[in-house]
Parts: C-alpha cells; sequence; structure tokens
RNA sequence: GUGACCGUAGCUCAAUCGGCAGAGCUCUGGAUUGUGGCUCCAGUGGUUGUGGGUUCAAGCCCCAUCGGUCACCCCA
C-alpha cells in the first residue's frame, strides 16, 4: 500500500460544510460591489517575481522570505523566467490596468476581485494559512479622498450586511514622497541615540524599513514609541487636505473608525490613507488596505493614483462563526424516491422517476446499491426530502406511486401518505406545500 | 524563522502504577420477508502520526522526525 497522501503544510481543503459561509460571503460581495459600482477582475495565480518583489519592496517579509517563487521552464533561447504564485492582489490588478490601458476609459476604474488564492510560505496558525482566498477592491486613476472613504463605506456595508457587528477601522495617513522622507529622517533623529537599547528586531527596522519602528511589540520599546514622533504632526499641505476630507467623508458612510498614529503597513507601495479592519474580539486584522499613489509609475506605468484592500475568507469565516452568524442551510430534496424490490424493473422506475423530477426542476434524491426498504427509508429522513415516493409491487402494477409525507407528525403511517398517479406526480409535487 | 501545547477508529474522546486497544456518534444489516424519526441487537472500521531506544512488557517513559493547534514575527 502506497503511503497516504495528505494536503500540504498550510494548505486546506474547503469541505462542504465550510461552503455555506464562502457562499454567504460571495453573495455579500456580489451585492455589495454592483452597489458601488466595481466591476469583476480576474488576474493570472502567476507571475514573473518581479512584478511582487518591485511592488510590494525587495525588503518585505512577503517578498523576503514568504513567496512561492521558482524557474519557469526554459524557452528556445534556454532563457526562463522567475515566476511566482501570488502573494497579494493588488500587482496583478495593477498590472492588467496598464497592460489594457484602462487609464483611457473614464476614471476612477474601479475593479474587485472574488475568492482568488493567495500564496505565502508563513507557518500556519489560526487565520493564517499558506494559501489563503481573497475578496479584495482597487480603485485606479483618482485621488479624490471621497474614494478613500468610499472604500470603507463599501466594507462595512459588507460586513454589516452579512450581519458582523463590533467592527471597527484602524485609520492613519502615512503621508507621500514629498511629505514621508523628512519625517523618516525626523523619526530616525530620534532613534538614533535610543538605538542601543533597542529590540534586535528594531535594530534592524531602523536601516530596513524605519516606518516598522512604531510597530514595535516589544515591551522595551513602547515608551519609545509613545514619545516618538508622530507622522500626522509632518503631513504636507496637500497629505493634511487629503486626510481631513476622508475623515469627515467617512462620517457620511457613518464608518466607525479610530485614528492609529501608530498604523502603519507591511508593503512599501503605500500612501496616504492605510487602514485595517478589525473586530474587537479578534486579534488579527479582517481586511487591510490603502492607498498607493506611486505604484502605477513603479510598475512602468504613467502616474496613476490608487487605492485598494484585500480581505480573506478565512478570517471572515472565522469572525462569522465567532459572532454565531449562521448561512442559509443547503436546501433538502424535495423528494426522495425509495423503491421495494430486488428486481430490475424497481430501481428501473425509481430512476425513471427521479429523471422526470429532475427534469422538471424538483429537487429528488433516490436510494441507491442494494439496501433495504427500511435503510432507503432511514436515508430519506434523514436528507430532510419533504416526501418520500415510494415505488413497490401495487404501484408498478398500477402504474402509480405512494408519495409519503416525511414531515407530518404523530398521525398513523397510513394516514401520511396519498396515492398518485404517475403522469400527476410533478403537478403534485407542484401543488402541496 | 522563534516558542509552547498536542497527535488513539471517518468524527468526538476513554484506556488507573508501564500489563489483553475501548465507548459514543456516523455508516451497514436486523427486531413477523412493503415504510423513516424513538428504542433495542449485531457488524464494518486501528501498523495508537512515523522511525528508533529503554523494558519481560510501551498508546503511556526517552530521542528524533512529520503533522496539528496556539502565540510571537508578519500579514489577509
Amino acid at each position: 500500500m502506497p503511503e497516504q497522501y495528505k494536503a500540504l503544510q498550510g494548505f486546506k481543503d474547503v469541505l462542504p460544510d465550510e461552503q455555506p459561509y464562502w457562499r454567504l460571503i460571495e453573495k455579500a460581495v456580489i451585492e455589495v460591489t454592483e452597489l458601488y459600482g466595481y466591476r469583476r477582475i480576474e488576474t493570472p495565480t502567476v507571475e514573473e517575481t518581479s512584478l511582487f518583489s518591485r511592488s510590494s519592496g525587495e525588503g518585505t517579509d512577503i517578498v523576503e522570505k514568504e513567496m512561492y517563487s521558482f524557474d519557469d521552464r526554459p524557452d528556445k533561447e534556454g532563457h526562463s523566467a522567475n515566476i511566482s504564485l501570488r502573494p497579494e492582489g493588488t500587482a496583478g490588478v495593477v498590472r492588467a490596468y496598464l497592460e489594457h490601458g484602462m487609464f483611457q476609459l473614464a476614471q476612477p476604474v474601479k475593479l474587485y476581485y472574488l475568492g482568488v488564492p493567495m500564496f505565502r510560505h508563513d507557518k500556519p496558525q489560526a487565520g493564517r494559512i499558506r494559501e489563503h482566498h481573497q475578496f479584495g477592491c482597487e480603485a485606479l486613476g483618482e485621488n479624490d479622498p471621497a474614494v478613500d472613504a468610499e472604500m470603507l463605506g463599501l466594507l462595512f456595508q459588507f460586513y454589516t450586511g452579512m450581519g458582523l457587528q463590533n467592527l471597527r477601522a484602524s485609520l492613519n495617513s502615512i503621508g507621500d514622497r514629498n511629505c514621508r522622507p523628512q519625517y523618516l529622517e525626523r523619526l530616525k533623529d530620534y532613534y538614533r541615540p535610543l538605538l542601543d537599547t533597542c529590540c534586535d528586531d528594531c535594530q534592524v527596522r531602523f536601516y530596513k524599513n524605519p516606518l516598522r519602528l512604531l510597530d514595535c511589540k516589544e515591551p522595551q520599546d513602547q515608551a519609545k514609541i509613545a514619545a516618538a514622533p508622530k507622522i500626522a504632526d509632518y503631513l504636507c499641505e496637500p497629505c493634511r487636505e487629503h486626510f481631513a476630507a476622508v475623515k469627515r467623508y467617512l462620517d457620511f458612510y457613518s464608518v466607525p473608525y479610530q485614528l492609529n498614529p501608530l498604523l502603519v503597513r507591511g508593503l512599501d507601495y503605500y500612501t496616504r490613507t492605510v487602514f485595517e479592519v478589525i473586530s474587537t474580539g479578534n486579534k488579527q486584522a479582517l481586511t487591510g488596505g490603502g492607498r498607493y499613489d506611486g505604484l502605477a509609475e513603479l510598475l512602468g506605468g504613467k502616474p496613476t493614483p490608487g487605492i485598494g484592500f484585500a480581505a480573506s475568507f478565512e478570517r471572515i469565516s472565522l469572525e462569522l462563526k465567532h459572532q454565531k452568524i449562521a448561512p442559509p442551510p443547503e436546501t433538502p430534496p424535495r423528494a426522495y424516491v425509495v423503491y421495494f424490490g430486488k428486481a430490475p424493473e424497481y430501481k428501473d422506475a425509481a430512476v425513471r422517476v427521479v429523471a422526470e423530477l429532475r427534469h422538471a426542476g424538483i429537487k429528488a434524491e433516490m436510494g441507491y446499491g442494494e439496501r433495504s426498504a427500511k435503510s432507503q427509508m432511514k436515508q430519506a429522513n434523514a436528507s430532510g426530502s419533504a416526501y418520500a415516493i415510494l415505488i413497490g409491487d401495487n404501484e408498478l402494477a398500477g402504474n402509480f406511486v405512494m408519495v409519503k409525507d416525511m414531515q407530518a407528525e404523530g398521525m398513523d403511517e397510513e394516514s401520511k401518505q396519498v396515492e398518485v398517479k404517475r403522469d400527476e406526480l410533478i403537478d403534485y409535487l407542484r401543488r402541496v406545500p
């Protein structure tokens, strides 16, 4: 016997019992994106590695140690491109926007993707696996703060539409290419004399990504963070105005947000508005996003503002369960066909009836194999079917079936069932409750 | 990448000091040969994650390894 295969570490099957949660999420996404005028896009799972490394940033954890990268088969000249399973969705969408000349369309171009897999070689834990599935929105070609507010408005309408409560946005502005470099210098000036007392990670962050110094969770560094200069005090006038407008518009959308001057994001492409959506009962963010006005240019396009977010099915599903929100139950069969007899003509009749019902759009099941009548009835019961269709000697001879009401309780067995002529069965099942 | 805890039937879990691997649920068959739910009987289902070690004897102790869960880092 060969060894039993198992899914790879961090990769998960999405089993039938989980599917109703995913369908609930998809339905909510389709409704809210339609309402806000976002159109669906799907981009390839695999892209050139440099698309991701250039957009996310060479120094980020995602690029440095989490990407699934490999060399493609060599072409005729022996060159082989290094390609990667996508770790995030924005880079591919921006690439598609540029490649297909969407900057010629009316701006902004508002796009969303739904249920597409993302891959990161992380160590798995709750709400974090190596292949996860995201819903995300991107709005390209417009820097109006109304678009920023709209994103969060859409998100909260999405979450509350599914019945989720106790969510809030964490919000910050991290400036742009005009004001952030100056701020970073001030931040480094502040940290330089303190560096010896910082944790190992912060020693690295100081050189690699100073903004992340504010993100440190080590107790020894908290006092330093609290006293550090904050980006909000160093925003240039355009960024300050933009952020003020975002906050004003967010109130119009009734988005519950909390300013967090320490919120920075792990991807280099973010500018100005950054945000996360968090649940009071959960440390992990349900959604992360922000503006990325420099990204298109970084990928070889004209300067094009953009903003987007991503949310994972896996985390949303966890949150739905945590808040005890049940998806609509799967619909049981309308009819379950049971045959009493081992001879072929009994099952022939059953298959014939099931086929007719299904062709008529009536959800029907039947007992398979050589199961006893009793066993078939048990299965009919377990299926939750409204009616059992019984086929036996009398029915075959008389060209009728017995239709038994499986939901009736307490009555004697005889009075739960009625004779229905074969050619009236479909009408009957459509007529009765 | 770092750390903690945990791996026994498809699922949820027992197994006393190291002493014959069990139960419930599910599934299948049956309880007057054509009727579900409640009840009862029976059956299927295991290399105790894997590989070593200690021991007369290991599910239990030791080592390694793989996997799971959770936290950190990071992120969705």
